[in-house]
RNA sequence: UCCUCAGUAGCUCAACGGUAGAGCAUUCGGCUGUUAACCGAAGGGUUGUAGGUUCGAAUCCUACCUGAGGAGCCA
């Protein structure tokens, strides 16, 4: 580190405009074409020529390329430009124009710059327009999201979730949050995440909001929670995290069908809504859109047994009784263009929430909706018992302590009713969207197994 | 937790028992239309850690550490 700071260096408060010119966002660049503005942004990469230079500006927004000429600006405007490092921060103001020969098809001809902080030759920015490798790229995330790829990933998702606030609004459902410390486990059979609470008390970090959201649905009718879920399992694949986000949809009145009907819209909906919202950030991940377009209703249905006896004519050795592995699942969608609706699982491999299939109680009311190209599980939910009596046995069949559900008995001895809902994984449904190999990049800072940073 | 693979310059990789090298990044110089620009030059290394084999180890062996992919479990 040198002690000398570079001629260039900016080291005065931030300035306010340069000039009377229009402070923009380069997204809306399509409406100033022939004005004077000013762009406030970091540099994404510089290209010079001797007596002309192209900065291309970045501002969270878009990019724009710069064009800089050295016989039109005053010497310290160029200069500052020229030095210029990856990332430093500046703003420009010059007219925009269009131009065919630039990405995004405008560029901003220079009359003016301002240098805020030029990043030091000493401690150059890390991540270079080259390869990385994943490691490296993880340890340095909170630079990683300034990248094209990444910043469109995490675009994407911010349109997933506003996708899942607007259907679920707009379909009379009321938001109710559940707790992210719990007592006790939802389901019994994931590892939790222990909390010391005061010292006295064990609490959890939440694995589900459903039970829950089954007393919100009592009291609202229909409801969602959307928030963090955590979950402890030692999972290392491409398709986990331990801290992701979870959108589950709860209704009093509904039965199994019901509940199919709701997933499938809700899918059907916001991969239209990704495909004309985000048809930019999904050419920049480079996605074949033409594997989502085909995502519409009805989605193919099939039962438990049905599934078992398809993956067994596909080579599988799953037997009647087991649950799908990872391959199990992408046999089971690869003859399809759209998710796959499985349901009628049997009762051993669920939660004991579960209401009972009527003609054969030995299965479950439970779903799975199964995303193709290999991105596995996206939902799964289904009808829970309502019967008190039934319930008191599941949660005696389970070994679960009898004192915490107290309060969730109640729902089923103060006018019970038929109810359903399920869970989606935000970060698989982003992926698949995105067509990402990893769930790691669809959500800003990835907790997994081994990695808590930064 | 188990199985497989990988750690060499800031980054991505090469060298595979005999003098550690390239591209990118950084600095300096050149170029008025560049598109991961290009051309020339410079600086940059205890080869993940600790032992062992050998005249000689980045290279072979052992253990450990770190990471990646997969399995199980799940959304």
């Amino acid at each position: 580190m040198s002690s000398e700071p570079h001629p260039l260096a900016e080291t005065g408060p931030v300035p306010v405009a340069l000039s009377a010119a229009r402070k923009i966002r380069i997204s809306e660049a399509s409406r100033h074409v022939g004005e004077l503005v000013e762009l406030q942004g970091w540099l994404y990469n510089l290209r010079k020529s001797g007596k002309i230079v192209f900065p291309i500006i970045r501002d969270g927004s878009g990019m724009m390329q710069c064009v800089a000429v050295k016989s039109n600006l005053p010497e310290p405007v160029f200069e500052a430009l020229k030095g210029l490092t990856q990332e430093s921060s500046f703003t420009v103001t010059g007219t925009i124009r269009a131009e065919a020969r630039a990405t995004g098809g405008f560029e901003l001809d220079v009359t003016d710059a301002k240098v805020i902080q030029r990043v030091s030759e000493d401690q150059p920015y890390p991540i270079t327009p080259k390869e990385h490798g994943v490691d490296f790229l993880m340890d340095h995330r909170h630079l990683w999201l300034r990248s094209r790829r990444q910043h469109a990933a995490i675009r994407v998702r911010h349109e997933v979730i506003a996708g899942i606030r607007e259907y679920f609004d707009s379909h009379g459902f009321t938001l109710v949050d559940t707790p992210i410390f719990t007592p006790a486990a939802c389901e019994g059979t994931t590892t939790l995440f222990e909390v010391d609470y005061f010292g006295d008390e064990k609490v959890y970090l939440t694995q589900s909001g459903q039970l829950y959201n089954e007393a919100n649905a009592m009291a609202f009718g229909k409801v969602y929670c959307f928030g963090p879920t955590f979950r402890a399992e030692k999972s290392k694949t491409r398709r986990h995290l331990t801290e992701f986000w979870m959108v589950e949809p709860e209704m009093a009145y509904a039965d199994l069908d019901e509940v199919k009907r709701v997933a499938e819209e809700l899918l059907v909906y916001l991969t239209a809504r990704v495909l004309e919202n985000r048809a930019e950030e999904l050419k920049i991940l480079e996605r074949d859109t033409s594997k989502l377009s085909s995502v519409r209703a009805p989605f193919p249905r099939l039962s438990y047994d049905e599934a078992v006896k398809l993956l067994q004519t596909k080579g599988s050795e799953i037997e009647w009784g087991g649950d799908f592995g990872n391959t199990d699942e992408t046999l089971l969608t690869e003859d399809y263009d759209r998710p796959v609706i499985v349901d009628r699982y049997p009762a051993h491999i669920k939660a004991f929430y579960f209401q009972p299939d009527e003609q054969r109680p030995e299965l479950a009311l439970g779903v799975d909706l199964i995303a193709p190209e290999g991105y596995g599980e996206i939902i799964g939910g289904g009808q829970r018992i309502h019967d008190l009596a039934l319930l008191e046995a599941r949660l005696a069949e389970h070994r679960l302590p009898r004192e915490a559900f107290e309060w969730y008995l109640d729902l089923r001895r103060f006018g019970t009713v038929p109810h359903g809902g399920f869970g989606m994984g935000v970060e698989r449904f982003v992926a698949w969207m995105c067509g990402l190999e990893h769930v790691r990049e669809t959500i800003p800072y990835p907790r997994m197994l081994y990695r808590t940073r930064p």
